[in-house]
DNA sequence: AATGACTCCAACCGCCTCGCT
DNA sequence: AAGCGAGGCGGTTGGAGTCAT
């Protein structure tokens, strides 16, 4: 029964490969607002030009709030290793047994460490393991395909994707994060709602996707409702962000699709956080001292 | 510094299962 | 009961990052 049957999509006509912020950003405003009864005409809906399982996979696999991220702990390995050993690879099972972790997650725990670990009993105690907290762990907080940040938990701090550069240092000033702190310290509403946490990300200028099409600069919202961190396609041009602050509707609209809530308060119409926005990125550049010179400025509107 | 080998994991593919008609 | 379509699952792969030389 429903063998044989024709593809899921038109694979000439959907986006492959991997995802933007921007699209996780849609996706996740679009789940968020409608849910997810549908996953076939899902992409359609929320305007993105992928196929519905593509969507599917990125939401279950990476983007769901509940998803957990980061190192195995020993008690979830021995769990893992414990139902393999009894159920073989059904991924989705042992998934089950493991709160937040994906089947994809487990599986390529298994295929690129667990497995390899039972065959070579190790000499050196869990320490050293490859999946244990060191520098290079912190690769799990980072998308290492799209290098997005990953949404929930774990990171409490978006890593700047170099795709989507910080301020370019031929700028007069250079900021890749703007921390709580300092965004409290500029803006008159809530001064800091989440203490020692870099709550708003000002990345750099699009750049080509997989696609060859130019993603907008974006920033990091976190959302209040779930905790997460989430890109936040900046509708405008960056090059004149600190010039001529225009924050257009669908800017604002993403926010307020999200629930994004950036001082504390309950957003009302995507005209007031467009407005909010507004002043709050002047008295970022008034306060910072930031400046752009000539030559930033005439960067190519085209490449955004 | 350059290069090749290796590792890791997000995303894809195709098949299976389930529910509806 | 049979056909169909959507969701789910597990295997595999591509490519970015890291390490070794």
């Amino acid at each position: 029964m429903g063998r044989g049957r024709a593809p899921c999509c038109d694979k000439s006509k959907v986006k492959r490969g991997p995802w933007s912020p921007a699209e996780d950003l849609r996706l996740i405003s679009f789940i968020q607002k409608f849910g997810h009864d549908n996953w076939r005409s899902l992409p359609k809906q929320a305007g993105l030009m992928r196929c519905g399982k593509s969507c599917r996979l990125r939401w279950i696999n990476y983007l769901r709030p509940d998803v957990k991220r980061g190192n195995f702990s020993k008690e979830e390995e021995d769990t893992i290793i414990s139902l393999h050993n009894s159920i073989g690879n059904k991924w989705s099972r042992i998934a089950a047994h493991l709160p937040g972790r994906t089947d994809n997650e487990i599986k390529n725990v298994w295929n690129t460490y667990l497995k390899k670990r039972l065959s070579n009993p190790p000499s050196h105690d869990s320490s050293s393991l490859p999946h244990s907290p060191s520098p290079s762990s912190s690769s799990s907080t980072v998308d290492k395909v799209n290098n997005a940040p990953l949404p929930p938990s774990v990171s409490p701090k978006p890593v700047p994707p170099p795709t989507h550069n910080t301020l370019r240092d031929s700028s007069t000033s250079t900021i890749s994060s703007v921390s709580a702190q300092e965004y409290g310290s500029v803006c008159n509403f809530d001064p800091d709602p989440f203490p020692g946490e870099s709550l708003f990300d000002l990345l750099g200028p699009g750049s080509e996707n997989t696609l060859g099409e130019v993603d907008k600069p974006y920033c990091f919202l976190e959302d209040n409702n779930t905790g997460m961190e989430l890109p936040l396609e900046l509708d405008y041009d960056f090059w004149n962000l600190f010039d001529n602050l225009e924050p257009t509707r669908p800017c604002a609209e993403a926010m307020d699709a999200c629930g994004a809530n950036l001082w504390g308060e309950e957003i009302q119409s995507p005209g007031e956080i467009a407005e909010e926005n507004r002043n709050w990125l002047r008295r970022l550049e008034e306060e910072l001292g930031l400046e752009v010179s000539e030559e930033d400025s005439s960067v190519p509107r085209d490449d955004l």
